[in-house]
Order: structure tokens, then C-alpha cells, then sequence
DNA sequence: AGAATTAGACTGACCAGTCGGTTTTATTTC
DNA sequence: GAAATAAAACCGACTGGTCAGTCTAATTCT
């Protein structure tokens, strides 16, 4: 039976999520992983060869995830502004659901700076959607729903307005709605880029 | 004299801002930094008491150049939105000069998510930027420069606009030119918040 | 001289990963 | 369907190496 085995690998996957977003990938021992996991050692050793493994396997789940909420979500609206408000919204979404997590995406980021081989691994879906993004807004903006303007700027625009909000959303206390904050946010940039009426 | 005992320390702060940021703050060992600044270990803990202490250090360096920079730039413009413009400016230019020491900005802003030490450290200063949108914001909007809104949605949108230009000029080839981008979307950013001419 | 600074060998804790062995699960054979 | 066998999963003490930080002695400045 595989269901044991597929158990623990899954719990030794949450525990070190947890941690590691917690306390930090450096400063997360495999021992502690261990501990809270009620995983024994050579059974850690078992499921991964390391503990960057584990790393890996992380992000390539939350790259996944990301990439399957926006697949089912961009195929909806025809019209390009409300499609990309779709996205947004599933933005929004995605860093409510996972708020205690989001330091780990700072790591994945951090590790893909200093490591070629991660970077590879996180660019090609991140500019996945960059790419995604300028062709929605090429349309928009040939169909005259978006101003003239340079797509790949709106692209990074809205990607680097998202990216901020996460970012410091981050730093503030929990209290604090960055969900609406984030919505309102999003909505009047594609307001401000809209196409105007004449023009 | 102190003259020599000066040029050792901040020796050792540049040795260890450039490894820092090249291969990690966890991942750079004291020795390391001794060797690259030709500086024994000796005399590494002479004027410094930790390895985190130097890290410390350079979170102050930085944070006090921005403030600086800010500080010397904001009093110049009377107009809101140039105002907000030279601003952005300012943070164009600093992060061209900084392109190598970007990733330590990351390192800053993870280990204040995980410790409170650092948190209150750097929440400080970065309250201050936000209180100051504020107030530039309010200004703007009351005097009708800009659109009837928030002024925090402003100060959180154009702040987060920024930290996200940040992130993926982090992330992609040196050879893109995220100046220019950054400048252009500040600019555009601002042109879609400016207040209309008859509301 | 003597205070400040530099030198680098040394220590002790920590930690990723290993290894020999046990237990549980799956499969085959009678 | 139960005994026998094979395979997968699990266990935790142990190891080898790394690294922040210490200590004593030497050197350099004033």
C-alpha cells in the first residue's frame, strides 16, 4: 500500500512549508522538520535525497497551483479589462489563502537571484504569464479597450503592482485588509489604462 | 589613530555587502569575508561583535542613504504630482546605482518578516515613506491635482509599484532596461491618479 | 610605554546526510 | 487462506564537516 507512504511525504512536505516560512529555509533544520513531523529521520531520507529537494518540491507545487488557478480562470471573460480583473481577482485569492506562506515565495524568489538552476525553474512559468499578460493586452489594446501604449509595460505594471502589494503585505500586521486593499489597487490601474472614450 | 582602524571596518562592510548579495547573507561565512577583505578574524570581531551585527550595520547604512536621498529630493518640487515624479526619480536612480546589492534588499526584507528585531527596524523608516504619500497624496487630492480617492491606496499603490519593479529587475538578465521601464510606468501610474479636469 | 588594533590557531555546537537494522505492507506459493 | 518471501517504508544513533565566535600573543599606532 502506497497511501502510508504518500502520507507521510505529504507531511513532511507540510511541516517543512510551515517551517520554513515560519523560521526560514536556513534556519530550519531537517532534525526539527523531523520533530514536528513525528517523521524519523531515515524515513526523511527516504521520500528526499536532501533537503533542498524538499525545497524544490514546494516550489514546483506552488508554481503549479498558481498556474492551474489562472488557467481556469483566464479562459472566462471575453472582454479584455474584465478578463484581466478575473486574474486579479484570483491574485487576490491566492495570497488570502496562503498568507502565512508568503515568506517562502520571498525565499524562492531570493534562492532563484543566487541559483541558476532555480532560476531556471521559476522564470519559465513567470514569464509564462508576463507573456500571457502582453498578448491579453496587445488584444486590448488593438481592439481600442486599452490605450495605446507599449504591452509589455502594461504587463509589467500590473505584475509589479501585484508583486508590491505581496510584498508588503508581508511586512504589515495581520490585521490589516491587503485583500480589498489589493483589489481596489488593481482595479484603478486598469481603470487609469483603459482605453478613453475618444482617442 | 583611527584613520586605519575606520578603513578596516567599512572594509569589512563592503567586503560583506558584496557577499551578501552575491551569495547570500546565511551562505557567507566570517572567514570568507575575511579573506576577500584581507582581515583576520581577529579583527573582524574586533569591530564587530557578530556576523549579524554587520549585517545590521548595513541595513542602517542603507536605510539612511534612502532617507537621505528622499530627504534632500522631496523639499524641491512644489507641485504634488512632480513632486511624487521627483521622488520616483530618486528611487529610479537608486536602485540603478544598487543593481548588485538588490538582493540584500531581499534579505532585509525576509529577515524582518521573520524576526521582530529587524521588523521594528525597518518598519520605521518605511512608515515614514508611507506617512509621507500621505500626506503629498492628501495634499494633491484636496487641492485637486489629484483624483477624489484614498490618499493610502495612492501611497500603497505607487510604493507597491515600485518594490515590484524591484523585484523583477531582480530577476531578469542585467542586459533589460529597467530604468527607463520604471520611470515610464511611475510616470504612467501618475498620469492615471492626476485629477481630471472638470469632476 | 601602553592603548588600540591585528593575527590566526583553536573550540564547541550544530547539522545535513549515512548506515545497519526493524517493522510494515504487498506478493507469491502451496 | 495461511505460510513464505520479497519489497517498501521507517527508525534513530552516529559521522564528518562546517562555521560562528574565543583566546593569547604579536604588531602598530600615539
Amino acid at each position: 500500500m502506497q497511501k502510508r507512504s504518500q502520507e507521510t511525504r505529504t507531511r513532511i512536505l507540510n511541516t517543512s512549508l510551515e517551517l520554513f516560512s515560519t523560521i526560514g529555509y536556513e534556519k530550519t533544520g531537517v532534525a526539527l522538520i523531523c520533530e514536528k513531523g513525528s517523521i524519523s529521520k531515515g524515513s526523511f531520507y527516504h521520500h528526499f535525497p536532501s533537503k533542498h529537494s524538499v525545497f524544490e518540491a514546494l516550489l514546483d507545487r506552488w508554481l503549479t497551483n498558481i498556474d492551474n488557478q489562472f488557467e481556469s480562470e483566464i479562459a472566462l471573460s471575453v472582454d479584455v479589462p474584465s478578463s484581466i480583473l478575473a486574474m486579479s481577482e484570483t491574485f487576490a485569492q491566492l495570497t488570502q489563502l496562503s498568507t502565512d506562506y508568503l515568506p517562502l515565495f520571498l525565499e524562492f524568489w531570493l534562492q532563484s537571484v543566487h541559483d541558476p538552476m532555480i532560476w531556471q525553474r521559476t522564470t519559465a512559468p513567470y514569464q509564462k504569464y508576463v507573456d500571457r499578460f502582453n498578448l491579453l493586452f496587445e488584444k486590448g489594446i488593438s481592439e481600442g479597450s486599452i490605450q495605446k501604449m507599449d504591452p509589455k509595460e502594461a504587463s509589467y505594471m500590473l505584475i509589479s503592482l501585484a508583486l508590491g502589494l505581496l510584498l508588503q503585505k508581508m511586512m504589515s500586521p495581520q490585521s490589516e485588509d491587503w485583500s480589498s486593499m489589493s483589489k481596489n489597487c488593481i482595479s484603478r490601474l486598469i481603470q487609469g489604462i483603459k482605453g478613453v472614450p475618444n482617442a
